[in-house]
RNA sequence: GGCGCGUUCGUCUAGCGGUUUAGGACAUUGCCCUCUCAAGGCAAAGAUCGCGGGUUCAAAUCCCGCACGCGCUACCA
């Protein structure tokens, strides 16, 4: 026999972005289910119309189409369990519900909000080792229920949990968790206006679609039991569950926009690399076993097992996403970081020049190792693009001598004999010129890469010359000279 | 408060009873290379494996207790 192919899912909440931690769920999701061949979904948890945002369904799933985690079935593409929004599957949950209350599993609860608070404050006061519902509600007669519905009267419905059991199931990664139903609430499972509870919903959406693993945060593993309830009330086979470890701020809180970002969207915007940010992320809780840190997302679908994702929160730290994000950039093909230079181009203030392939792909090739992002082709070595405007002072101070201005002048002349040099022409039309005032080599090539550059860093000085050419060089001296020599 | 989960260098992690003087990566520092800055190479520093008890000839690894951290404790997900 054949085991079925897994299906998984993720089933984020429309509440405004994808969070880093969501992607990292998401991606977990897409590994297992790829490694498997199996199917992943996409489902839409928008049961709470109190936080529903506008858009923020399809920001989620332009979020997650760019990161290049793709879906087998949901609300975009489609698919035989559709629909994939939960707020469109109301009946469902209803029906469901009412063969709950039918066979006693699940009862009308009619109690106020002020009633429960109320309730919660006194077991507090009692210092009763846990809050929960009191059942009130499930001493009803028959009657009574028909009166209070038919009156108007507002309720919910909650599950019936029974006391003095004890509720198991295995996690793979946590092995076996164990509650005693006496620490389970009476959970609402349908809300006043009709719409389920995240509880409910998942349970009857995982079974109805379904799905095989359940892998998602560990927010989630107290409240499993509750899940696993209503799989044995519906009699239905349960899914094998994974709680993954939580993301954490520096200071080990639960990752927050307080501290730093948590958006996808905005590692997006900061020009951060799809490729590196999920190699990076995908190596926070999970790794092979080896010493490899460098992954493309082949690689990490083929080597994917949820048997090596370790138990314990990890520090979200930024240093190392950006050296993944350098390392990614540095293996990118030419023509690739091409377009990618093009685009950033277009939104500085650079726009309006023309630049053509070959100039641009001699800058990536000489810029490659000294950026982590794509917009450092611009910011770092803006040289390229214009005239330097301001020469580093620190740099003037070290390297700027009082007979600078006059070897440049002659290193200027020696240039403007040259015909279409190459880079090893201006380099020996420098030693020559060295040679000839029986000077160091030093003495040119510094003040030369102020004049070009402004800078104290970056390529070497006669790859940023024949890149920006003799012309160009000429008149970067000529301005240097005149702005530093009063 | 209750329940649950966790705890190896600053951070991400390797490690599944002996091959470990606890390995790698990022970050840090130094040296080499060198026209600068990177990259690259080499090296240093950094974890008595949360603490305390056991079990064992032998424990980061198994067991128990404690501490600390985190999560849940909503008609939020």
């Amino acid at each position: 026999m054949n085991k079925p192919l897994p299906r998984v899912r993720f089933a984020p909440s429309p509440t405004g972005f994808l969070h880093i931690g969501g992607l990292r769920t998401a991606l977990y999701n897409f590994l297992f289910a790829k490694n498997q061949n199996g199917k992943i979904i996409l489902r839409i948890e928008d049961t709470d119309r109190k936080r529903f945002v506008d858009g923020a369904v399809e920001n989620l799933i332009d979020t997650l189409t760019w990161s290049g985690i793709t879906f087998d079935e949901g609300p975009n593409v489609g698919g035989n369990f559709a629909p994939y929004l939960q707020s469109e599957r109301l009946s469902i949950y209803q029906e469901f519900t009412q063969k709950l209350v039918s066979e006693n599993k699940a009862y009308y609860c009619f109690c106020t909000p002020e009633r429960l608070e109320n309730l919660r404050e006194e077991q507090q006061k009692l210092k009763l080792p846990q809050a929960k519902y009191d059942k009130l509600c499930l001493y009803l007669s028959k009657k009574e229920i028909e009166e209070k519905i038919n009156s108007g009267t507002t309720y919910v419905i909650r599950l019936n949990v029974l006391p003095d059991q004890k509720v198991f199931f295995d996690d793979v990664i946590r092995d076996r968790v164990e509650f005693e139903t006496n620490n389970i609430d009476d959970q609402v499972l349908l809300k006043s206006d009709g719409f389920p509870t995240y509880h409910l919903a998942n349970v009857v959406d995982d079974h109805l679609m379904e799905i095989t693993h359940v892998i998602r945060g560990e927010e989630w593993l107290s409240s499993t039991p509750k899940h696993i309830l209503l799989y044995e009330y519906f009699g239905w086979m349960k899914p094998v569950f994974a709680h993954l470890p939580l993301l954490f701020n520096t200071d080990k809180s639960k990752l927050s926009k307080r501290q730093g970002d948590v958006a996808v969207e905005d590692y997006r915007a900061k020009g951060y690399l799809k490729e590196a940010l999920i190699n990076f992320v995908a190596l926070l809780g999970w790794n092979f076993g080896d010493d490899k840190e460098f992954y493309e997302i082949d690689e990490l679908i083929q080597k994917f097992s949820l048997d090596r994702v370790h138990k314990a929160g990890a520090v979200f730290n930024i240093e190392k996403l950006n050296w993944l994000n350098f390392e990614h950039l540095k293996r990118k093909p030419d023509t690739e970081v091409l377009k990618m230079l093009r685009t950033e181009l277009e939104n500085s203030e650079f726009s309006k020049s023309n630049y053509d392939d070959a100039y641009l792909l001699k800058i990536i090739n000489v810029m490659k190792e000294r950026v982590t992002f794509v917009y450092e082709y611009i910011t770092k070595s803006s040289y390229f693009f214009k005239t330097p405007e301001v020469y580093e002072e620190q740099n003037l101070k070290k390297r700027w001598k009082d007979d600078s201005a006059e070897l440049l002048k002659s290193l200027k002349d020696k240039f403007q004999t040259l015909v279409a040099p190459s880079k090893e022409d201006y380099e020996k039309a420098l030693d020559e010129t060295a040679i000839q005032f029986n000077t160091n080599k030093g003495n040119f090539i510094h003040p030369l890469r102020i004049a070009v550059s402004g800078v104290g860093e970056g390529p070497g000085v006669y790859d940023i010359v024949s890149i920006i050419g003799k012309d160009e060089t000429v008149s970067r001296i000529n301005t240097v000279i005149n702005k530093l020599s009063k």
